[in-house]
DNA sequence: CTGAAAGCGCTTACAG
DNA sequence: CTGAAAGCGCTTACAG
């Protein structure tokens, strides 16, 4: 089938060129007839703008917003989120796609809702962001329903809301895969120290959901018999830690491996360390340096990681398709989960 | 920095910008002097054309071509490669790029060396290929030098050609990885068994540097003590194989993991069903779905797989790019190694 | 409210 | 050997 022009629509609906683009783009001063024609014969030849003569026209820019919180190198994972973006847009190249970045810091309820004001005043045609908080999350989502700017979730989601898509992990699964993991090197009854660390417990929604993830694989799968030892850290500070663990695996000398729900790894990583443990499993959460340092001394075994990059990058992708030409992505786009040790981390 | 125009380069030059034209491609009927200015101009502002306003002209199509083994249910790897170019192209859409494929049947060289002629006569832009059969690929090679056609390699590298970059998998990574990851499972005591089955020999290239991978792990990193035992099965026949497998089995009862450096890491799961082993490691590579059941089963605990998809899909783009730009890619793309297992190959 | 024209950067005949 | 013109599909003023 051959492409349609706004010429073809033109001719048919017996109107200028200029009167369709009038339409399509609604940009009044039609009609309300002629409007109609139109519209109806664009929908009957299914027209789709062809957009490397838009990009040449080149007047117009898409913009777009990212709302993420700020990284930085205790926190590479939202680092490369950025970069996944700038790398989308490169290759967006000969469309004018612009990012706006807006960061926030983390568990920063007032810096994020300032942010949302900000991104509604630059008016952007599109927003990439993660909802991590959930409340205002919820009412930004509403505000730019208002707006009718469409939206695009990573790495967290929240139901029922109007995003055009959700990028990211399954941790529910994330969680299994490190369950299987243990499950396949550990002896079988030697018990299991699950970790959340307080510090990422606004992460929560994650977490609880690795750590379901976690106990349904030994429910319906797992082989090993052991205890499930969950335990919460109240700070990522090597004393919280070190007073913590070392009564923990005092009281628990059974415990042969320890998971980690989040990105904070290292820091436990760095406890076994300094106690010289042996003989101690320890699985944890994102490719992220201090990980894979303590990956490849061979103290953490496994990390299961996303690839932060690439979701960025398809979020911004899927928003461009969206914005010219209206393809609207599945619901949920959920990520491989990667299983990292030290003999393929380097090609990540 | 602005975008520099053809134009832009005609003023400079004081000629108009068909001559430009007739320059930047070599079209010939200008005088010496004249094409030596307006190249020196053209470097000098380092000139990029517009790709989009080539592309919405339009005339100009990119017909490149892919040579790869023909795929099929059994051989699901090489179907996935064709679908992977397939994408890659549909998401190059405005621009008019093209593939014809040219299948030959695995290990037949007088059939690759016909393919190889019908793509010279079919004279592409470009040309995609996975290089298996060395003599003849090298063949290939100079008479695409000969005839200008960039080339580039997926799957399997050849040194010393001219092949604009390679593309697939670091082998031997992949068998250090496959060593880890039974060295993480097994008992220390407990004898490995390497299976080469020589259906796959064709594949040399791929299967010795990961039998090199693989024992290079135990004698740098692992802690595993067993015996390492390598066996060459003569065909994928069950018969064949079951007869040999029951005699290493017998003779060897302390084998606790066995590796199969091929996609065809079924036909042993299928024996080990059969002969209902019990704690048996299996691990194998590629993700195809005759293994990908077997690992559904709990039979192969993982494999050890590539995402051919994107491999070729990074090929039809940076063919595009070289031939759009001259962006010159580096010489080799080594991709991740993946590690599955039952709990995250449903997200591939 | 509507149409005709110019232009985005490049390519392709065509005229000289 | 070289230039001027038309056209790719769309958008943006401008004229009516």
């Amino acid at each position: 089938m051959k492409q349609i022009r706004i010429k073809d629509i033109a001719i048919k609906a017996g109107v200028s060129i200029g009167t369709v683009d009038r339409v399509l783009h609604n940009r009044g001063e039609v009609a309300a007839d002629t409007k109609e024609k139109v519209l109806t014969i664009a929908r009957e030849m299914h027209y789709q703008p062809n957009i490397v003569a838009q990009a040449l026209t080149a007047k117009k820019q898409y913009n777009l917003a990212a709302l993420l919180p700020r990284g930085g190198d205790d926190n590479v994972y939202w680092m490369l989120h950025p970069q996944g973006i700038e790398l989308a847009i490169k290759e967006l190249q000969p469309f004018q796609v612009d990012v706006r970045f807006f960061f926030f810091e983390l568990h920063n309820e007032s810096d994020f809702l300032e942010k949302t004001r900000e991104i509604i005043d630059y008016n952007p045609e599109g927003v990439i962001f993660a909802p991590i908080l959930k409340k205002e999350s919820l009412k930004f989502c509403s505000e730019l329903d208002q707006l009718n700017i469409p939206y695009i979730f990573i790495d967290t989601n929240i139901d029922n809301t109007n995003c055009l898509t959700f990028i990211g992990e399954d941790a529910y699964q994330g969680g299994r895969v490190a369950a299987s993991l243990i499950d396949y090197g550990l002896e079988v009854s030697r018990d299991i120290l699950i970790v959340n660390i307080a510090k990422d417990l606004e992460n929560t929604q994650h977490l609880n959901a690795r750590n379901q993830g976690f106990m349904s694989f030994f429910l319906d799968a797992g082989k090993n018999k052991g205890m499930k030892i969950t335990v919460e850290i109240p700070s990522a500070e090597s004393k919280d830690v070190e007073s913590r663990m070392d009564l923990i695996l005092n009281t628990n000398p059974n415990i042969g491996a320890i998971l980690v729900s989040s990105a904070k790894t290292h820091v436990i990583a760095k406890y076994i360390e300094k106690r010289k443990l042996k003989d101690l499993i320890l699985i944890g959460y994102e490719i992220t340096r201090k990980n894979t340092d303590y990956l490849k001394k061979g103290i953490i075994h496994f990390l299961i990681g996303q690839r932060p990059m690439e979701q960025s990058g398809k979020a911004v992708k899927k928003m461009f398709d969206f914005l010219t030409v209206k393809q609207v992505p599945a619901k949920r786009d959920y990520q491989p989960v990667e299983i990292i040790n030290v003999e393929n981390v380097d090609l990540f």
